[in-house]
DNA sequence: GCATGATCC
DNA sequence: CATGTCGATCATGCA
């Protein structure tokens, strides 16, 4: 904090945004860009990370990592720990629009991974003495399930055929053999893969991977030209969504979209792109929310003392009593990926390690 | 109690 | 023409 009150030459509450605004653009006059709602200045991430020249925003965004990882979760989980030294998080089943659970008081389904010093936090949760973590993750499943939900030919052949599916795609929409797709042409397939997820649009997409407007938009382009079946079912999902209200899930769940009667043309939009989401992230849910209870009755069923602790959207994490780590391992990987036929394969990642955090 | 911005999938 | 990728929870500032 000295450091940034030097660099800009006064004292102020780093964690004011407001305060923050007024420090960066009206007193060192860095160049503005973003607005927030309230007229103020942005000072997000993806704004600052644009001003990373400099060194006092360079410091601040570091500020904002540290501070973050110590309140919510150095010391707010502690603050969590009951009497048993455990945390006792609450998982919800009716709070998403999408049938995902929850988790709350606190959330454990979002501890840090993506940075080093977050990951500091995820090593500090370990098992009781004599057990281990085995967790297995589905690959991939929300491509695996528009794979099967749209019938793409070209889709449903890459995972057939076990390919990466980013370096597939972008070997697919640059025209260029497998081993010639460079590390950038990945990033920016795999960008490309998320975004048809999410319901993509040239702008964010050109945001998200910072190529202009006109280029994002030829690349996806140049996707649905490769991935056609996944442009019928965009059109498909749309229509079907405007006639009936509502859209479904593999196993018929209904999330109902009134935003696309709004008079509002964004509202309407922003409809659309739930009408191509929900589908795919609920029908993940459901074979999750399946794939758990098969789990939990088998370990219950065979009187195991490992237990189901954690469960985070696609990946399972179990408690493991070390003489039980393989058979723990063959209840995930049959459970999960036998908990639904898709018209490709569900592939699942096993690991096992003495804490939250992998490898 | 809302807005902003952080974390995760 | 305006808009700006799904779904969540939590801490902090501030009216």
């Amino acid at each position: 904090a000295s450091d940034i009150f030097d660099l800009a030459g006064m004292t102020f509450n780093i964690n004011s945004p407001k305060q923050l605004g007024n420090v960066l653009f009206e007193e060192l006059k860095l160049p503005k860009s973003k607005t927030n709602a309230s007229g103020g200045y942005s000072t997000s991430v993806d704004v600052l990370e644009k001003l990373k020249m400099y060194p006092i925003v360079d410091k601040i965004l570091y500020y904002r990592t540290v501070s973050k990882l110590y309140s919510t979760y150095a010391q707010g989980l502690l603050s969590a720990i009951s009497s048993d030294g455990r945390i006792h998080s609450k998982f919800k089943q009716t709070v998403t629009a999408t049938g995902r659970i929850s988790s709350t008081d606190p959330n454990l389904q979002n501890i840090p991974i993506r940075t080093e010093i977050g990951r500091k936090i995820r090593k500090a949760f370990i098992p009781e003495e004599g057990f281990t973590i085995v967790s297995g993750d589905y690959s991939q499943i929300e491509l695996r399930i528009l794979a099967h939900i749209a019938q793409d030919k070209n889709m449903i052949k890459a995972f057939l055929d076990n390919e990466d599916i980013h370096t597939s795609t972008a070997a697919k929409v640059f025209s260029i053999p497998l081993q010639e797709v460079t590390k950038e042409q990945r990033y920016a397939a795999k960008a490309v893969n998320f975004g048809i997820i999410y319901g993509i649009s040239d702008y964010s997409l050109s945001q998200d991977i910072n190529v202009s407007v006109k280029n994002a938009g030829k690349y996806i382009k140049d996707y649905l030209e490769h991935y056609s079946g996944v442009k019928e079912y965009m059109e498909r999902i749309v229509k079907t969504a405007i006639e009936n209200g509502y859209v479904k899930t593999i196993y018929g769940r209904r999330r109902y979209l009134p935003e696309l009667s709004s008079p509002k043309h964004s509202v309407r939009e922003f409809g659309k792109r739930v009408a191509l989401n929900a589908p795919i992230q609920g029908s993940a849910a459901d074979i999750m929310k399946i794939a758990m209870i098969k789990v939990y009755n088998e370990l219950k069923t065979k009187k195991l003392k490992s237990r189901l602790i954690l469960q985070v959207h696609d990946e399972l994490v179990i408690e493991t009593s070390i003489d039980e780590i393989e058979e723990v391992k063959s209840i995930l990987l049959h459970n999960m990926r036998d908990s639904f036929e898709l018209s490709v394969p569900l592939e699942i990642d096993l690991s096992q390690q003495n804490s939250l955090l992998k490898g």
